[in-house]
DNA sequence: TTTT
DNA sequence: TTTT
C-alpha cells in the first residue's frame, strides 16, 4: 500500500527567513509560520484562541525565492510533507527529535509585512516548475534532499551565494 | 478500499452568493469562486494567466454564514467534495451534467470585496462545528443532503428565512 | 488572513493503538503511523526509501473507533491538524517538544493487519460525522480538547472505559 | 491575493485507462475513477451508499506511466487541479462543460485489478519528478498544457507511440 | 516569533 | 514500531 505524508498550511512568517548555502550551492531555507484557531468556548461564550508554529524548511529554488520574497509577517501558503529530524543535544549527548516541513510548494499571500506591494500571489512548485521558470536552473538546485543534510551542514554554509539574486529576478513571474 | 473525495480551494466569489430556504427551514447558499494560475511561458516569455470557475454548495449552517459574510469578490478558503449532478435541459430533454464542490468547511480570507471591515477570518465547520457554535443549531440545518435535493427545490424555496439572521449574529466568532 | 492548518496521511500502524478514557469518559487514542517514500537515485540508479513516523492523537468518538478497529500493521487514512506540545524532561526539567497530529478524520483502508475481515473502508469525523452516528453521542465525547490535556491526564485515565465498547457495535457503518 | 486549486481522491478506475499520444509525441492519459461515500440513514438506520464519477485528464510521463499499469478496478490516488473544459454539442452546437481533474501526482494503491502482482506503490510526480526518474524525459512530454488541447488533437493522436513503452521499463522504481 |  |  503506497503512503502518503502530505501538509498545507497557511500562516505568517515569525521572523524573517534564514537563508544559507549550501557548498555545492545549493540554497536551503528556514523559517517559521504561525497558524492561529479560534472559536467561542461553550461554557463561558469567550472567545478563544491557539497558535501554533510550525518550522519549514526548503530546498533549492525554492528556498532562493522565499529568501528573497518572505518577510517577517508575511503570509504564505504552503504545502510540503512531514519530516521528524534526529540530532544531538551538545549538553547531555541526549538524542532529540525536531519535525519540520519540508515544502515543496509556496503561494505568498501577502498581508502585513507585505510592504504594501500590489500584486500578490503566485505559486512555484519545487520540482521543476513547469512553465513557471527557465530550464537553466539547474537539477542540484531543484532538490530536496531525502537524506537530512548532515549536521554540520550550517557551519559549512558558503559565506557567499554560489550565484547572486539579482541573476533570476526577472524570471519571477510578477 | 475506502475512498477519498476532497477539494480545497482559495479563491474569490464572482458574484454575491444566493441563499435559499427549504421548506424545511434549511439554508442552501450557491456561488462560484474564480481560481487562476499564472505562469511564464517557456517559449515566449510572456506571462499566462488562466482563469477557472467553480461552482460551490452549501447547506444548512454554513450556507447562513456564507450568506450573510460573503459578497462578490470576497476571497475564501473552501472545502468539500466534489459531486457530479444530472439535470434535464429542458429545451432538448437530453441529460446534462453539473460539477459542484459541495463545501464543508470555510474560512474568510478578505480581499477586494472586504468592504474594509476589520477582523477578518475564522473558520466554519459544516458538521457542528466543534466548539465554534452552539448546539442550539439544530441538526437538520447542519446536514448537507448527500442525495441532491430535488430539482424542484429552488422553485419551492420559501420566500422567507425560517430564522432571522440576526439571531446568529452574535454567535459568530469576531 | 485566516489561516491553515491541515494534514493528510496514509500510513501504517507500527504497533497496537493505545486508547485510555479521561475521568469525564472521554476516550484518547495515541498510535503511530509509518509513511515511506521511495525514489530512484539519479546518480546510483539504486532504489531507496525513507520511513518517517508520526504521532497521531484522537479524542472522543474518533478515538474509541480507533481502539477497537485499528491495529498494528493496519494501513490508515488521517486527516487533522499539526499541534506540538511542550512537556518536561523529568530527568533535567529542561523544556521539550513533540509534535503530534490531532486526527479529525479517519477511514480504514485495510492492509496486512487487516485480520482478513472483508469489507473494509468507511470514513469517521470527529465532529457529529454528518448522518454517520447517531445524536446519541455527546458533544464531550466528540471534541478534541484545543487546549492540551493537562501532562499528569494519562495517569488518571479511568481504569475502566467509561462506557462499554460493545455499546456502539451495531452504529459502526459496516 | 493567490489562489488555490487542488484536488485529492482516492478511487477505483471503472475501465481501462486510455492513452493517446500526441502528434509531438507527447501522451495523454483518460479516465474515470470512482468515489464511494457510505453513511448511516439516521431516520431508517439503513446503510446508504452514494458513488460519484471523477474524469482523470494526465499528460506526458505520468500519462504514459497510468496507460502501462493502470487498469479497471485498479486503487489509485489523485492529485491535481479542477478544469473545466467548454465543448460544442455536434447535434445542436450549443456550448457544453465537462469538468475533470489534471492530475500531476498519482500513487498505485493495489485493490481489485490489481492483477495479484506483488510489490505495489509508489508515486510519480507530473514535474520532473525529483529523484524518481532520470532527466532523459525531455520536458514536452512532461507539461500539462494549461490550455486545452485543440478539441481535434484526439483524432490527431498518433496511431503509433512516439517511444516504445518498453523503452522506460526500467526506469519504474519498483 | 506572526496575525486578527 | 509499519508496509512494499
Amino acid at each position: 500500500m503506497a503512503s502518503l505524508n502530505k501538509v498545507l498550511l497557511i500562516g505568517n512568517l515569525g521572523k524573517d527567513p534564514e537563508t544559507r548555502f549550501m557548498p555545492n550551492g545549493n540554497a536551503v531555507c528556514n523559517f517559521s509560520i504561525a497558524t492561529t484557531e479560534s472559536w467561542k468556548d461553550k461554557q463561558s461564550g469567550q472567545k478563544q484562541e491557539k497558535t501554533e508554529w510550525h518550522n519549514i524548511s526548503m530546498y533549492g529554488r525554492l528556498a532562493e525565492i522565499a529568501g528573497q520574497y518572505l518577510k517577517k509577517g508575511s503570509s504564505v501558503y504552503i504545502e510540503g510533507r512531514l519530516q521528524t529530524r534526529k540530532w544531538q543535544d551538545k549538553q547531555t549527548g541526549a538524542d532529540r527529535y525536531t519535525t519540520e516541513i519540508i515544502a515543496d510548494e509556496m503561494k505568498m499571500l501577502g498581508g502585513r509585512g507585505d510592504g504594501g506591494g500590489g500584486g500578490m500571489g503566485g505559486g512555484y512548485n519545487q520540482q521543476s516548475g513547469g512553465d513557471d521558470f527557465n530550464q537553466e536552473y539547474s537539477a542540484p538546485a531543484q532538490q530536496a534532499p531525502r537524506q537530512a543534510p548532515a549536521q554540520s551542514a550550517p557551519q559549512q554554509a558558503a559565506a557567499k551565494p554560489a550565484r547572486n539574486f539579482d541573476d533570476f529576478e526577472d524570471d519571477i513571474p510578477f
